[in-house]
RNA sequence: GGAGGAGUGCCCGAGUGGCUAAAGGGGGCGGACUGUAAAUCCGCUGGCUAUGCCUACGUUGGUUCGAAUCCAACCUCCUCCA
């Protein structure tokens, strides 16, 4: 039995439901099991939709920002988000599109990665009582019996069927080893949805691209249990560059401040290419469309001032609106010319200028440089500057009398990364 | 189960006894040009208490004055046959 997906048909819908046409003119709708019900039913009434995230880490990324921003419009136009999260299935790791299995994580390891996904969670959405929700699948999961699950669950899942969709064809193809953990991993997917809608009549599963077969898996699964359910992806987002969205120098945008300062966060945005920024300002910020067309105008140096803007409005959702005030004000002292930041970004004990403190590993100490060898080749590179100073000499020691008044110390690298270094 | 092939730095990939910290490309970083963009050009890209030392070519031993390169065993992957 196969389902009806109506695929990239979007573009000569016209919606009915403020959601659907919200979502679609954002940007975020890439397919839907059924574009003409889901919107019926949006129009109908409230509607209890789900995103899940594995519990891999102990904070989301931008890449999980997508159904983020997705839910959160949902839950503005009074629809219900539950986020779910994968305690119990990142115990498996979904093979989608992964040439590898995951590691698997131990328990204590993943209710700490839940507390840290909830602090972001909980800035995004109301999850008060009726409003939305967090859930954790291991509490339907790990109550099955094996036995029972396969009675319940088994008997509307067929191999032949299983075996066709990419997430299992691509590794098969490849010749890479696929467990049978791995492979049942999308039944589990299949029946979270079934579950949640079960528990909270959740009716939507919102996923990335890779996810359509798991969510149309549960849709089907849905249908056999006699309920109908909906299922949409997002586009895989790309930079204008053609690289993953997400990645920076130093690995993963995160969204958690302990893992990603707010000014470095905040410099992410700032740093999109011209041809991305209408694009995230409509997926990633809440500003109507009609100001978002005003900033697609602007043109040349213009441009810079969408990107602030960009800028400010996601660091202000995702950490908060005074994080993103004092980082864009940061940012814009630092790059305003003025060496000296408006605050200090780093605070250093003052007695490491009793000894010889030198100035590669200060900025080994400072994250500029991985290694004294990285930084001597930074310096050497003409690349590091003291007070303003260029600063050519790779034995350079630091002493009281490279501080200023304050005892402050300015260092740059290159002509973005900068810090105010504070001796105290 | 049998025959053959491959495992090299962040990634791809050259290298069959000293000139190899290892060609080339990608990525990354830095510089010039700019607008904290893009494109282009140039430089750098294992570590260290540094005219030297240490670590590194799947793993462990061995041959040799000297090994990524030769030998043995093991591990992993691929191709063909059964």
């Amino acid at each position: 039995m196969t389902i009806h997906a109506t695929i990239d048909t979007t573009r000569n819908f016209r919606p009915k439901s403020e959601a659907l046409a919200l979502l679609i003119e954002r940007g975020f709708l890439h397919q839907c099991t059924d574009l003409e019900a889901l919107d019926a039913k949006l129009v109908e009434g409230r509607v209890t939709a789900y995103a899940g995230f594995d519990a891999t880490a102990d904070s989301l990324h931008v890449g999980h920002l997508l159904p983020l921003m997705a839910m959160r419009w949902l839950q503005k136009l009074d629809h219900k988000p539950i986020l779910l999260i994968g305690g119990g299935t990142t115990r498996i790791g979904d093979p989608s599109f992964r040439t590898e299995s995951r590691p698997m994580l131990d328990d204590a390891a993943i209710e700490r990665n839940l507390r840290g996904i909830r602090d972001t969670v909980e800035r995004l959405f109301d999850l008060s009582e009726g409003e939305g929700r967090m859930v954790n699948n291991a509490e339907w999961l790990d109550e099955f019996r094996f036995l029972e699950f396969l009675r319940d669950f088994g008997t509307h899942f067929t191999v032949n069927r299983m075996m066709t969709f990419d997430s299992v064809r691509s590794r098969l193809d490849a010749q890479q080893p696929l467990s049978v953990l791995e492979f049942c991993y999308m039944m589990l997917q299949a029946v979270d949805f079934v579950e949640l809608n079960k528990r909270f009549d959740c009716t939507l599963q919102i996923g990335g691209s890779d996810q359509w077969g798991n969510i149309v898996n549960g849709v089907d699964l849905g249908r056999r249990s006699g309920n109908q359910l909906f299922g949409f992806t997002l586009p895989l987002l790309t930079t204008a560059s053609g690289a993953k969205m997400g990645k920076t120098a130093d690995g993963a945008v995160w969204l958690n401040p302990s893992r990603l300062s707010s000014f470095d966060f905040w410099q992410f945005w700032r740093n999109t290419a011209d041809a991305d920024v209408v694009r995230f300002l409509k997926l990633f910020t809440d500003l109507p469309l009609s100001e978002i067309d005003r900033l697609a105008r602007l043109e040349g140096q213009e441009v810079n001032e969408a990107k602030k803007i960009l800028a400010t409005q996601v660091t202000s959702i995702v950490h908060g609106p005074e994080a993103a005030r004092a980082a864009m004000e940061q940012g814009e002292a630092l790059f305003s010319g003025k060496e000296d930041g408006t605050q200090p970004t780093h605070v250093l004990s003052a007695d490491l200028l009793d000894g010889s403190l030198g100035l590669l590993s200060l900025l080994v100490r400072l994250g500029f440089a991985g290694s004294n060898s990285e930084a001597r080749r930074l310096v050497q590179g003409n690349s590091v500057r003291v007070n303003g100073e260029l600063e050519t000499d790779d034995r350079r020691q630091l002493t009281r009398n490279d501080t200023r008044e304050d005892r402050t110390l300015s260092i740059a690298v290159g002509r973005k990364r900068k810090a105010l270094v504070q001796f105290g």
